[in-house]
RNA sequence: UGGGCUAUCGCCAAACGGUAAGGCAACGGACUCUGACUCCGUCAUUUCAAGGUUCGAAUCCUUGUAGCCCAGCCA
């Protein structure tokens, strides 16, 4: 790299960088040496699916890497067998891929390094740092002390170093039962800072490990594992959320006692929550088994699976992510923000097509009987590259029955007896009548059509104020819309993981005589669609089929709907 | 009650002692073959509070206040 290369970089970095705090930090290890790269991972422990949450922290781990030039590893942190399933590491993977977070090959499972693990607990037996205690878990509370009060030293915590050795080896070797033993850091029982306090850092315990199967009766403890995890990837920023400050003094402790070279350094950041979304995993667990939901990708959850269902693209979650930012202030970000983002993203990439979700039939008297017209639109008008389509116009269609109005409030703009309106790309088209039924519903709406308004053109220059939406009564395709509304706390609008479940009940309503466009049930190039002044829908794959289309609504468009007020 | 962390517009969030960015939301108005989009405009004399230091403070100091986290052989 040249001289003046090299200054134009360093400039672009320096305006690129001056952003969040993590970046901060990165910048000032780089420029101190501390490190020479940036090597970050994502490590979930594989007992979930992942939700909007996760998005945040494996797309802030991929981005700096990305950034920086750096690597990025998934890795389980899978060291308790009793709440892992390999049914979560495929999701998972397949979650975390999707989002677009490359992890290339570099793919670890924390039970892989079981046996550095161990290696590194013996070291700090030989090292007079860690002891085994014969303690049971209420003896070990009752010692540990409160938050006030220091806590009592371990009786086991003078024990030989050849003693230690020895249990720890019969630890290892299923000597004991389940609880009988643990191994403990020996650091300050009387620290104010609990994590402190002889820490356990392995615990017995017989049971199958989906990886590692029956080789260990013993496993390591979170606080010991994590800084192995790290320092044995070469990981440089471990970077965690927020409930893990605490730990950081043992995080510390551990990859100094165990003497890694370039040992990583842990940063916490707030977690992202988000108003009027169920997030806690024992809820939606309830959701589940009470059937309100249909599974943990109910596109009424915010789990990855479950927006990727209902439509959502990786790249509006990369824009919300990054829209959010980065800090440490707890913080809980308006739903809202994350409908602006699909809706940016999908607007010039999606066709917008007319669908009638409520339909009500439309005459066009003066219209030949039986005569059909193929009509050419654009698929998006602001990109045409997203090329044209043929959409069949006759006499008989369907609008959406709030697209006419028997007595139209002031500032209504479609149908009314005696307005003129555009349908959108076809003809102006005059209401002349309608009729109702017994009950007073209106059935039938009939207008006659200026031939000379072909394509919605104005053929003299006059002007209408409103354009709705159509299909043809004869070849539109009958499809099921589902509209969802996120399940919330009703009495309390924001859903908080502390309060009990009572659920807004109308989180769902089924469409199921919507009428759509020919072209979209051939449309099998596209998984999603702008319904024209009806917002964002995508076709659920996964229930279409047995009654046709469904289309899931993503995201409304802003008051396309409203009256005025 | 001990320790750790955090407080800037309704919601996120910059600002790193030099006189409060930006986005979302909201509200006006223009435009429009979607009442969408787009475009233009409005939206914190003030940064949890009160004192102090300074020519100058959201930034430093003091004292308070509020919220979050920690007493698993969970992560």
């Amino acid at each position: 790299m040249s001289e003046t290369e090299k200054t134009a970089a360093e400039n672009e970095k320096e305006e690129a960088v001056s952003g969040n705090f993590i970046e901060q930090i990165i910048d000032r290890d780089l420029a101190e040496g501390v490190y020479d790269t940036v090597h970050t991972r994502f490590p979930p422990e594989p007992n979930g699916y992942l939700h909007i949450g996760h998005a945040k922290s494996i797309l802030l781990n991929y981005g700096l890497a990305k950034e920086y030039g750096g690597k990025f590893n998934l890795r389980f942190d899978d060291t308790n067998p009793t709440k892992e399933k390999n049914e979560f590491v495929e999701s998972i993977k397949a979650d975390v891929k999707w989002l677009g977070a490359d992890f290339e090959d570099r793919l670890f499972f924390a039970s892989d390094y079981f046996d550095q693990m161990y290696e590194g607990a013996v070291r700090l037996i030989k090292k007079g740092k860690a002891y085994v205690s014969d303690l049971s878990a209420e003896q070990m509370r009752e010692y540990r002390g409160t938050l006030t009060e220091p806590g009592k030293n371990d009786p086991n915590r003078d024990r030989s170093m050849e003693e230690n050795l020895q249990l720890f080896e019969d630890m290892k070797n299923g000597r004991f039962a389940d609880g009988e033993k643990t191994l403990r850091a020996k650091i300050d029982m009387a620290s104010p800072n609990i994590n402190m306090r002889d820490p356990v850092i392995y615990r017995v315990a017989h049971l199958t490990h989906h990886n590692t199967g029956d080789k260990w009766c013993i496993y390591p403890m979170y606080d010991f594992a994590h800084p192995i995890e790290d320092a044995i990837e070469g990981i440089t920023h471990s970077i965690c959320t927020l409930e893990f400050e605490n730990h950081r003094p043992l995080y510390n402790w551990v990859v100094e006692e165990l003497e890694y070279e370039h040992p990583p350094k842990q940063i916490e950041f707030a977690k992202m929550y988000l108003t009027n979304v169920v997030t806690g995993k024992r809820y939606i667990k309830k959701l589940v088994e009470d059937g309100i939901v249909d599974g943990w990708d109910d596109p009424r959850l915010v789990s990855i699976a479950a927006l990727r269902r209902r439509g959502f693209t990786p790249e509006s979650i990369q824009r919300f992510v990054d829209l959010c930012g980065v800090s440490k202030a707890n913080s809980s970000a308006d739903y809202a923000m994350l409908e602006y983002c699909i809706r940016e993203d999908l607007k010039l990439k999606k066709p917008r097509v007319m669908a009638v979700l409520d339909p009500i039939k439309l005459v066009i008297d003066n219209y030949p009987q039986g005569q059909t017209e193929m009509i050419t639109v654009a698929n998006n008008l602001e990109n045409e590259s997203l090329g044209f389509r043929e959409v069949p116009f006759e006499r008989e269609l369907y609008i959406d029955r709030n697209d006419f109005m028997e007595e139209p409030p002031k500032k209504y703009f479609r149908l009314f007896v005696g307005n003129e309106v555009r349908l959108m790309h076809a003809y102006f088209v005059t209401c002349t009548g309608y009729e109702k039924d017994e009950n007073g519903n209106v059935t039938v709406v009939h207008c006659t059509y200026d031939p000379a308004s072909k394509g919605g053109n104005s053929p003299d220059g006059r002007k209408v104020k409103g354009t709705i939406h159509w299909v043809s009564a004869s070849a539109s395709v009958k499809a099921q819309v589902r509209l969802y509304e996120n399940i919330i706390d009703e009495e309390k609008g924001v859903y908080n993981e502390d309060q009990s479940l009572n659920l807004n009940p109308n989180s769902l309503t089924v469409l199921n005589d919507c009428r759509i466009e020919p072209s979209v049930a051939n449309a099998a190039a596209y998984d999603s669609f702008q319904f024209v002044r009806q917002g964002f829908f995508c076709v659920d794959c996964k229930d279409s089929g047995k009654d046709g289309l469904v289309f899931n609504r993503i995201v409304s468009l802003k008051s396309s709907y409203a009256l005025p007020k």
